[in-house]
DNA sequence: CTGAAAGCGCTTACAG
DNA sequence: CTGAAAGCGCTTACAG
C-alpha cells in the first residue's frame, strides 16, 4: 500500500522491536528464539506482508533450493515427464523451474551451461538433448543430468528409449500368422526412433518374415497416411509397425482412403498410448510409456547426485503393451 | 577444475589487473572503458569461465530481466501458449521461466503471490486461473497478469474463451436442414466450457430448433462416448456439438459402436483442432484456436504493462472454423 | 578512462 | 535467548 518497495526483514525487525538476526531466526526456525518473540515476529511479518527476497537469501546461503528442468515443449509426453520430476523435487523440498528451450542443440547447450554456472540452481535436469559439454561430471559445478528419450547425438539414453517391446509386436504378429511387415519410422536423429527401427530390422531378420522396408521419417500423422498411399495395391495382407500413435492414426486414415480394412487387410501397432488411440476405429494397439514415472526416476537420480548418494535401483518397467483392436485377435506371447 | 566455487568478477579483476568496477563496466558495456582494457577483461573472463551471478546482479539492480510464466501443464494447448509468450518475451530481451503449478486454485494463488513478492521476476503471466487477490492492480508490486481460456472463478477471460463461432456451427447446420441438436459440454468451472454451453443454449433457442439438452461435463473422450451410448435409439438424425475434439472423438467412437454413421445419422463438431482430428474417419469439423498467438498477445500485454504503455490493439481473430467431413456437406454462412 | 566505497536483503558465526 | 557485524557477488554514483 504505502511505499513502492516490498518490506524487508529489517522492516519487520524495526516494527517488532527486535534485531534482524532475531527475525531471521524466528522465520527460518534456525536459531533459538523465545516463543513469545517468535510469535510477535511472525505476526508482524504477516501483517506487513513480508516475504523473504529469494535472491538475497540465495546469495547468502549459496543454496537456492531451486532445481531447473529443461524441456523443449514439443511433445505432450514431455509434460508428463516434467510433472513427474517436479513432484519428486517438491517432495524433497525443492522448487523446480521449467525452462523451455527450443532452438538448436548448440544453443540449448549454451543456455544450459549458463543456467549451470549462473549460480541460481542446485541442479539441472534436461529432457531434451544437449551436447556432452553441458553435462557435468564432477561436483565442482552445478550437476547437470540429461534424461531424454530423444538424443540427437547418438549417445545412449536409457529406458525411455527402450524399443525391445517392438520385438514383441513383431514376434506376436508373426506367431499369429502375419508374414509381411512394414515399419513407418520416426526421424532418425531421435534415439527412440532409431532404436525402434533397429529393433524392427533385427526382428524381421531373425524371424525370417518379409519386410516391405522402412518408410516415413517424420512424426506427424500425415507421414503415416502418405506411407500407406504409396503402397502397391497388392501390399495387403500387411502388418504395419508405426513408430508412434500419430503415425498410426495417419496409417488408419490412409488405409480407409484405399478401402483397406484394419484389422483385416492391415494390422497396425503404434507407440506412446496417446489419448485418442483408444477411441479411433479400430482402437490402436500401442505401447503405454509411463512418462510421468520416467520423470520421477530422472529426478530421483539428480537428487541422489546432489546428495552424493547411490542412485536408486530402478524397479518396474516403464513400458507395457496395450493390445487393442488394430491388431485383431492375437495370443500375446507375454 | 581448480576451486570448488565459480569465479567471481573480483577474480576477473584481480587477474586482469583492474578494479571490479572496470570489470563490470567492460562486461555490461555501461561505463566508459578503453578498448584495450575491455578487450583484456573479456579475455580473462572468457578464459576462467566467468559468468555473472544472477542473484547478486538482480539484488543490486532490482531488475532481474526475468519473467515468470505459470501454467498447469494439463493441456497440450498450454504448450503453444507458453511458447508464444516466451517468443515475445525473448524478443524483448527477457528470460522467461515456466512454473507449472498444479494443485488447487488457492494453492496456485499462494505460489503466484510468492513469486510476485519474491523479487525475482519483473512480471508474471499466468495461463491458469488464480484468485483475484494474486492479480496486481497497481504498480507498487510485480505485475501479475492472467490470460487464461479457463477460469474457475467466473471472471471473464477474453478472446481465448470466445465461443461465438459455436453459434455459426449451429446456424450453419440448421441452415443445412438439421433440426435436432445435442451439446456435449466440458466442465462447468472452465470459462471456455461455460461460454460454449451458453452460446449453444442461446443458439438453439434463437433458431427454434430442437435440443436434446446438454450432457457431458468432463473433457476426456470417454465422456463423449458415454454421451452417445446414453442416447435413445431414435435420437438420429442429430447434430452433436462437442465442446472439444477429445469429446468429439469419443462421440465418433460411440456412434460407431451403435452402428450410427457420421455424417449421416449424426453430424458432429469439435473444438481446438487437435492434431488427430484431421485423420479420424470421418475427419472432424472443429475450431482452430491459435493458442500460440494467444500466448504472444498475452505477453505483449504484460510487456506493455511493464513499460506503462497502452496495450497493443488486438488484430486478427484467434479462431476459425475448419469444416471437415464430420458435418457432411454444408454451405458455410461465412 | 579508472577505482574505492557503499549497499541491494539476507544469514550466520560470534559474543554476550 | 538476543544483537552487532561481516559478507554473499554484483552495480553504480562519486571522485579523481
Amino acid at each position: 500500500m504505502g511505499g513502492s518497495t516490498p518490506p524487508t526483514s529489517r522492516d519487520v525487525a524495526r516494527i517488532a522491536g527486535v534485531s534482524q538476526t532475531t527475525v531471521s531466526y524466528a522465520l527460518t526456525g534456525k536459531g533459538a528464539v523465545s516463543a513469545s518473540t517468535r510469535q510477535r515476529v511472525m505476526e508482524v511479518a504477516e501483517s506487513i506482508g513480508y516475504r523473504p527476497n529469494l535472491a538475497a537469501r540465495s546469495m547468502r546461503t549459496r543454496r537456492s533450493g531451486r532445481l531447473a528442468v529443461i524441456t523443449g515443449m514439443t511433445f505432450d509426453n514431455q509434460l508428463a515427464m516434467v510433472q513427474g520430476a517436479s513432484e519428486v523435487a517438491h517432495a524433497a523440498g525443492y522448487v523446480t523451474e521449467t525452462h523451455s528451450i527450443d532452438e538448436t542443440v548448440a544453443e540449448r547447450t549454451d543456455r544450459t551451461l549458463e543456467l549451470a554456472v549462473g549460480g541460481q540452481y542446485e541442479g539441472i535436469l534436461t529432457f531434451v538433448p544437449v551436447l556432452p559439454s553441458a553435462l557435468s561430471s564432477d561436483r565442482s559445478t552445478t550437476p547437470v543430468l540429461a534424461a531424454t528419450a530423444f538424443d540427437e547425438n547418438m549417445h545412449s539414453t536409457g529406458e525411455l528409449a527402450d524399443a525391445s517391446l517392438l520385438d514383441v509386436f513383431v514376434s506376436t504378429l508373426a506367431e499369429a500368422g502375419h508374414r509381411r511387415f512394414l515399419h513407418v519410422a520416426g526421424p532418425d536423429h531421435y534415439a527412440s526412433a532409431r532404436a525402434r527401427r533397429e529393433t524392427y530390422l533385427a526382428a524381421v531378420e531373425r524371424l525370417g518374415v518379409e519386410s516391405l522396408g522402412v518408410v516415413g521419417g517424420e512424426w506427424p500423422a500425415e507421414t503415416g497416411r502418405q506411407a500407406v498411399l504409396a503402397l502397391p495395391d497388392d501390399a495387403p495382407p500387411l502388418a504395419v509397425i508405426a513408430a508412434n500413435d500419430h503415425l498410426a492414426v495417419g496409417v488408419l486414415r490412409g488405409a480407409a482412403e484405399r478401402g483397406w480394412t484394419v484389422p483385416g487387410d492391415l494390422v497396425l501397432t503404434g507407440w506412446d498410448n496417446a489419448d485418442f488411440g483408444e477411441y479411433t476405429m479400430p482402437s490402436l494397439t500401442t505401447i503405454d510409456v509411463d512418462f510421468r514415472e520416467g520423470g520421477r526416476r530422472a529426478m530421483r537420480l539428480l537428487l541422489a547426485t546432489l546428495r552424493d548418494e547411490d542412485p536408486p535401483a530402478s524397479e518396474s518397467p516403464l513400458q507395457r503393451i496395450m493390445w487393442r483392436e488394430s491388431t485383431g485377435p492375437v495370443a500375446p506371447l507375454d
